[in-house]
DNA sequence: CCTTGCCTTCACACTGATGTGAAGGTCCGA
DNA sequence: TCGGACCTTCACATCAGTGTGAAGGCAAGG
């Protein structure tokens, strides 16, 4: 598919298509003419994207991590392509994103909590 | 204690501690000579807007929820201050913030049962 | 053939979070 | 009284993630 098939499907301009893939996180074919060409797991790779982006992760975490990700449980990338420093590198990575999982739980039980506070006190005055 | 011993104390350079200050997140009383004079609390609270901002939060959602979250549990924040609009918006910053954390958790294992995957494989080849 | 709509690259601009430095006021100890 | 360490504001710079528009190539339909 191309551009703005991708772009309408998943809802993300173009503009921001054609940075992913200058952030090497998106790599298309391209067609004879020069259009990109997108598989049909771009669509899911796109919202990834989206979803990490959102989750405040740089674009380079994303680019490390992106090969890892694509996969649904099957396809694994072969393992011979993991040396130990990558290895290394996602454990990192997994742990950083651990840490903010922690920090945003916890705030969100402080934060929820409050609500649950404020909502029992107008309940019973 | 004035801005150097806070920025010592918590690590976070003083022009962010002065950026800080400028996007309402720090509010220092100011001693006759102009000074900055934080209190205690403030060690605490500019590492709780660190690990927020670290999180992926921006300044501006960080801004609206740390009245809530400066407290342990006990100093609530006085719930006649909370219109039904705040707690609304609350709510909606809970939610952005859990829906953060699913997409963090859902790939944080993906991640980790690959490394999990290529350790097995490793093991037993 | 010409319009319409898609595509291409290039480029300028903004915002948020941060680094860095200049120019100057304050305070304390030698 | 001077020097050094601290503080002040102001301002320019950078990076990432975006918005926006210009200038032009390609393709399909009336």
């Amino acid at each position: 598919m191309r551009i703005g098939e991708l772009s309408r499907r998943t809802g993300v301009p173009t503009r921001l298509l054609r940075y992913y893939e200058e952030q090497d996180l998106l790599h298309p074919e391209r067609a004879d003419n020069g259009y990109r060409a997108y598989g049909e797991a771009a669509v899911r790779d796109v919202q990834q994207i989206r979803g990490l982006l959102d989750s405040g992760l740089t674009t380079e975490m994303i680019r490390t991590i992106l090969p890892y990700l694509s996969a649904p449980e099957e396809i694994l990338l072969p393992p011979q392509h993991l040396t130990p420093e990558t290895a290394a590198l996602l454990e990192a990575h997994v742990d950083r994103i651990q840490a903010r999982i922690d920090c945003l739980a916890r705030n969100r039980d402080r934060l929820s909590g409050y609500l649950a506070a404020v909502r029992a006190e107008a309940g019973r005055p």
